[in-house]
DNA sequence: ATGTAC
């Protein structure tokens, strides 16, 4: 017996097994949506609006397979953070600015340093402290005065973290690691608004706000001994964690393509059930200009992580000594789209993959991943929240076959950001920090109470659920020791 | 996520 329940007003989820749960297609829906989820993660998804934002994007044009839905999934402007669709340039396929979201490539990147913890000893506070006066965090802070030259804002978004390299913020070594080796090669500078690019110009190298963060942490549990090592993780390594995206510049190139798609949208008489849904068909110059103003936000991204990364490597040289050294383990996107092949209803076809809180899980021998890497799978980072862990997961061919090659990306939100205030009223967040043992930096307490553990899922319970369903594998899990906020 | 509305 079809074991179904109740979602959002008049939408039902059809439980296919222990992890899965369909969502038929019914009314406009050109496709049926697929939501990862076990019992207890179920029971905080099914009557959200993110569930009816999954329905509402197997609306849009030419979207084939499935509207899929992560086990991180919740609400997000238009899309739903946690959220996978890929439409087809051939069907009338589009592509939506929601489905990216307003942080362009906001991602992770992870790396490893040849110490163990208990190397550290008493150097953490020091460390902390450093990293939070070099890095500045925070809502609409930079370097102030430390602006980049237009014209080598404009090499940089061509370029990406290769440009980094070449005037000395990351090691050559780096780029392998990085997805797209931090170039997205159709960025077109000239699609990008001067005022977006006047937003960006001292915003390279810096943290932002809300979920984004630096964590130093360590390797707190080892699920697969080889792969671990393959990626230098053995247990008790102290790595470092970076999260951050395209800052003011993706915000605006999204704010300034939106207004561009509502006018398309219109134009082409796509009816849509949310007018955060707007979008372009693939084949139309809108859709051009965007995914070009789009790859070059992703590489100022990506140049971001990377500017961060080269003040993380002399931070710690300063404080640990040479011997400190930093290596990448890799660095995923969390907000991108991408034209990718994929098998789709039994036939391979080129689509264009939205990918909105999730993250790309390319599997063993994929020829996108970087050589030394590739009989491993691709490295998939899910940071929890602040207090509790991350994980580690290798890109599956589970997760080809049935996620266009995607897995979940982080917690996701259990509370919204206001009930997370509300619940932090009258506490004192930084002795419960501390008490937790976590040595915290933060610009502002209100982002560290929108962020408390208990806003979010447990990321634990994600990652069982990707594990489970084969769209994700297990390497390692990471604990936090000091983390550094906006 | 975001100079949370030029």
């Amino acid at each position: 017996m079809v074991k179904r329940i109740e979602a959002a007003e008049g939408l039902e989820l059809e439980r296919l097994d222990s992890c899965r749960w369909r969502l038929p297609r019914q009314g406009r829906m050109q496709v049926d949506g697929l939501i990862f989820a076990n019992d207890a993660l179920i029971e905080d998804i099914r009557d959200t609006e993110a569930v009816r934002q999954v329905a509402n994007v197997a609306c849009l044009p030419g979207v084939v397979g499935r509207s899929i839905g992560m086990p991180d999934i919740h609400w997000g402007f238009g899309f739903p953070i946690g959220g996978v669709a890929a439409f087809d340039p051939d069907q009338g396929g589009v592509i939506s600015p929601g489905g990216v979201g307003y942080d362009i490539n906001c991602g992770v990147r992870l790396l490893r340093t040849p110490l163990q913890a208990e190397d550290l000893g008493a150097h953490l506070p020091r460390l902390m402290d450093r990293l939070f006066e070099r890095i500045p965090a925070g809502m609409g802070r930079g370097y102030g005065d430390t602006l980049l030259r237009n014209r080598d804002m404009r090499r940089l978004l061509r370029e990406g973290a290769a440009w980094a390299v070449e005037v000395g913020l990351g090691e050559p070594e780096d780029l392998a690691r990085i997805e797209d080796r931090g170039c997205l090669p159709g960025a077109d500078p000239e699609a990008v608004s001067d005022r977006a690019i006047q937003r960006g110009r001292d915003q390279v190298g810096t943290v932002g706000s809300g979920n984004h963060f630096i964590e130093i942490g360590c390797v707190d549990d080892v699920y697969d001994e080889a792969a671990a090592r393959r990626l230098g993780l053995e247990a008790g390594t102290l790595t470092v964690m970076i999260h951050s995206g395209s800052r003011g510049l993706g915000h605006q190139v999204c704010d300034d393509f939106l207004v561009t798609m509502e006018r398309i949208t219109g134009r082409n008489g796509i009816e849509l059930p949310d007018r955060q849904l707007a979008c372009a068909p693939l084949s139309c110059s809108a859709a051009r200009d965007y995914l070009g103003a789009m790859q070059a936000a992703a590489n100022f991204a990506y140049v971001n992580r990377q500017a961060m990364t080269q003040q993380v490597r002399r931070v710690f040289a300063e404080v640990l000594g040479e011997e400190a050294h930093l290596e990448l383990v890799y660095d995923v996107s969390h907000n991108i789209a991408k034209f990718e092949r994929h098998r789709v209803d039994g036939e391979e076809r080129e689509v264009c993959v939205h990918r909105k809180g999730a993250t790309r899980a390319f599997p063993p021998g994929h020829p996108e991943l970087p050589e030394d890497l590739r009989g491993l799978g691709q490295p998939v980072l899910l940071p929890g929240d602040m207090t509790r862990y991350s994980y580690v997961l290798l890109g599956t061919q589970g997760a080809y076959a049935e996620t266009f090659g995607s897995c979940a990306h982080g917690a996701g939100r259990r509370l919204s950001r206001r009930q997370a205030k509300r619940a932090a009223e009258g506490r004192d967040l930084d002795a419960e920090l501390a008490e937790a043992g976590i040595e915290v930096r933060a610009s502002s307490r209100q982002t560290v109470a929108e962020e408390l553990a208990e806003a979010y899922k447990d990321v634990s319970d994600v990652v069982d659920v990707v594990a489970h369903a084969g769209i994700g594998r297990r390497v390692a899990r990471l604990r936090p020791l000091g983390v550094l906020k906006g």
